[in-house]
DNA sequence: AATATTCAGTTAAACGATTACGTGAATTTC
DNA sequence: GAAATTCACGTAATCGTTTAACTGAATATT
C-alpha cells in the first residue's frame, strides 16, 4: 500500500507539500497540485488515519457507551438513540465507536477505561451509576463527555435528558381526568434517574388530584418482557388497578401480553399507557397511547454539545438540556 | 498524560522492557515487573492505542456497515444484528465501529473507502448492491470482509446469510397446506438477495401445489411501515387475496395496521405471516406467526470467520454460511 | 578453563503522517 | 539596484508505541 512518500516522490515533491495538497493547509500552486493528485490517483494513495490521528491528536472517532441487555433483543431505544447518533456525527465527518455496558457497572466502567487512551476525541454516554461517585476516576481521558438520558446523583457536566418527569406526570393526569383512580405503575430498577423521574411524575399527578400513593401499586423489576408480564399480572390479580402506566417500552409489550393473554378489555377493563413510541404501537390492539421521548433528538443535542467542547475547547458552562416529551393519546385509555 | 517513556524512566529500564510487561511478549523479571506495574500506577499510564496500532499495524477495531434507513426508525433486524456483533466483538477483544449505508450504494461506498485507510482490521458489511460489480474497486483495503444478510450476484467471499428461500418456502406452504390459495406477497425492493430469496420460496411453495403464480399478486415496495400499509390495502381491496407473507418486519408492521383499521378478523377473512420474530409479534391481536432468523448467530458466525482471517491471515476457502430460520406458528393463520 | 549458551535487559529504528522552521528564487520597495 | 518581502516549497523533528538487533553478566558445556 502506497504511503505519503511514495506520492512524494511519484510527483517530485516533498512529503509536506503532499500533506498539504491533501488537508488544504497551506497554498500550493495549481500546477503541482495537478502532480499530486496525479500522483495519489496513480498510486491509489489513502492517507493512514491512524498515522493521522497519531501526529496530530484527533482521531475522528466519537465512542457512545449504552446499556443495553442482551437478553432483551427488543431495547429499541438506546437502539435508535445510536443510530440517530450515528448519524449525525457521520455528517460531522466523525465515526462512531460504539460500546455496550449491558447495564453493568463494571462492565461499563472497563469500556470507559479502553477509552482512555487516546483512541476517541470525545464521549456519549447513557450511564448505568446512580451516583456519579460511582465512577470514582473512571473519566480521567483527556476527552470531553457528554451524559445523555440519565443523570447520576453528584454529576454536573453536560448532559441532555428528556422530561420524564412532566411526560409521566401528563399521562398519569389524563387518567386522573377520565376516571381512573387504582393506577398501577410499573418500571424498571429505580436509583436510574429516568425511572426516578417517572416515578416523581406519577406521584405527583396522584398528589394533585389529592389521591394518596399506594406503595403497593408501584412494581419495580429489571426491565424486560417476562418481568412486565408478571408485574402486569400482579398488578391486576392482587391489587385491582384499573390502569396502568409501564414506563418503558419492553416492559410494556410484556404488560400488554399478560392483558392479552387474560382476555381483559382494553380500556374498557384496564386502561394503559407505555412509553416511548414504535410503530409496533400502533399495531396492538387497541392501539396505545404512549409518552414519546425525542431519541433522535436527544442525540443531535448530545452531539452538537459534544463537538462544541472537542472543536473549541470551551470547557466552562455545563449545558443542562431537557427536551420535552410528547404524550400521544391512542385508544388504550 | 503520561507516556511509556515517563513509566520507563520512573521505573528505571527501558521503555522496550515496559512495554513488554504491558504486553507480556517477553520474559521480564518479576522484581522489574512490580517496578514497572508501580510506576505505572503511580503515573496513571494508559498506553495510546492510536501509536500502537501505527506500529503494530492492528487497530483491534472492526467495522459494520449496515443498511438502516433513517425514517424508519423501526428497522430492527440490523439492529439487533449490530448489537450481537457489538457483544461478541467486545468479547474477543475488538471494538467496532459503526456505518450506516442508509441503503444508499454511494454513501456505502464513502464509507468503505474511509475504511479503506488502515482504520480498522476488518470489515462486516450488508451490502445494498445488488451486483457485486457495483463496488468496482472499492474494496481496495488490506483487511479481510465479511458479507452478510444479503449475497450480491458475482460476490464469492465469505458471507453468512439466513435462508430466507427455505424459510418463506415452509411459510407459505403452511398457509397452502391450511386451505389458502390466494396468497398475496409483500416485499421489500427486489435485486436484493433476501428479497429475491424470499420471493422464490413463495413461487416454489405455489408451484409445489400446483398454483400459478399471479405476478399481481407480488407486490414490491420501499420497506417501510407506510407501503407495508398501502401494499396490503391493495392486495385486500383490489385482489382480493385470502392470505398474506409480508416480507421484512417493517412492512409488517405496516400491513397489519391496515387490517386492523379495517376490521379485518386474522385470520377467519384473512391469514398474514410476518418476518423475523420479535417481542412485539406476541402482542398483536392476534399474536403474528412469522419465519425468525437467527440475527445473533448471524453476526457470531460472520465474527468467527472475519477475526479467523485477520488472525490466521487464511485466504483459502472461502465461507458460504446459510443458517436455518425458524417457522414460528402462532394464531395469524 | 575456554567456549557456548542463556538470561534479562537496552538501544534505536521503525510505523506514516503533520508541521515548525528554513530556504532559494522571484517580486516589491525605496 | 540593494534590501526587504513574498512566494512556493523542502527538511527533518515529532506523535507514542513496538520490535529487531545488540549487550554484558551469569550459567552451562566440554
Amino acid at each position: 500500500m502506497a504511503r505519503i512518500k511514495d506520492v512524494a516522490k511519484a510527483a517530485n515533491v516533498s512529503t509536506a507539500t503532499v500533506s498539504h495538497v491533501i488537508n488544504g493547509t497551506r497554498y500550493v500552486s495549481e500546477s503541482t497540485k495537478v502532480k499530486v493528485y496525479q500522483a495519489m490517483k496513480q498510486l491509489d494513495y489513502k492517507p493512514n488515519l491512524v498515522a493521522k490521528s497519531l501526529r496530530s491528536r484527533k482521531s475522528m472517532i466519537i465512542g457512545l457507551i449504552v446499556p443495553m441487555v442482551y437478553t432483551d433483543t427488543s431495547n429499541f431505544f438506546f437502539m435508535s438513540i445510536a443510530n440517530g447518533i450515528e448519524t449525525i456525527v457521520k455528517k460531522k465527518g466523525y465515526n462512531l465507536i460504539l460500546g455496550n455496558s449491558h447495564e453493568d457497572l463494571k462492565t461499563e466502567i472497563d469500556q470507559i477505561k479502553l477509552f482512555n487512551t487516546q483512541l476517541i476525541d470525545g464521549l456519549i454516554i447513557a450511564p448505568t451509576a446512580s451516583k456519579y461517585s460511582e465512577y470514582e476516576d473512571a473519566f480521567t481521558g483527556d476527552y470531553p463527555v457528554v451524559f445523555i438520558d440519565r443523570k447520576p446523583e453528584g454529576y454536573n457536566g453536560d448532559i441532555v435528558m428528556s422530561d420524564g418527569y412532566l411526560g409521566t406526570f401528563e399521562a398519569v393526569s389524563t387518567l386522573l381526568e377520565k376516571g381512573y383512580q387504582k393506577i398501577g405503575f410499573i418500571t424498571g430498577h429505580l436509583g436510574i434517574s429516568t425511572s426516578n423521574d417517572r416515578l416523581t411524575g406519577y406521584m405527583k399527578a396522584l398528589d394533585e388530584y389529592g389521591i394518596q400513593v399506594d406503595q403497593s401499586l408501584i412494581k419495580e423489576g429489571s426491565p424486560g418482557f417476562s418481568e412486565g408480564y408478571k408485574l402486569a399480572e400482579e398488578l391486576v390479580n392482587e391489587e385491582g388497578v384499573t390502569a396502568i402506566f409501564v414506563s418503558n417500552n419492553v416492559m410494556t409489550m410484556g404488560a400488554l401480553k399478560f392483558l392479552n393473554e387474560s382476555n381483559i378489555l382494553i380500556p374498557g377493563d384496564i386502561a394503559i399507557i407505555g412509553f416511548d413510541d414504535y410503530d409496533w404501537m400502533k399495531i396492538t390492539t387497541p392501539p396505545l397511547s404512549v409518552v414519546e421521548q425525542p431519541s433522535y433528538e436527544m442525540g443531535e443535542k448530545a452531539v452538537n454539545i459534544l463537538l462544541k467542547r472537542i472543536e473549541e475547547g470551551e470547557k466552562k458552562g455545563k449545558e443542562n438540556i431537557l427536551l420535552p416529551t410528547n404524550f400521544i393519546s391512542r385508544e388504550s385509555i
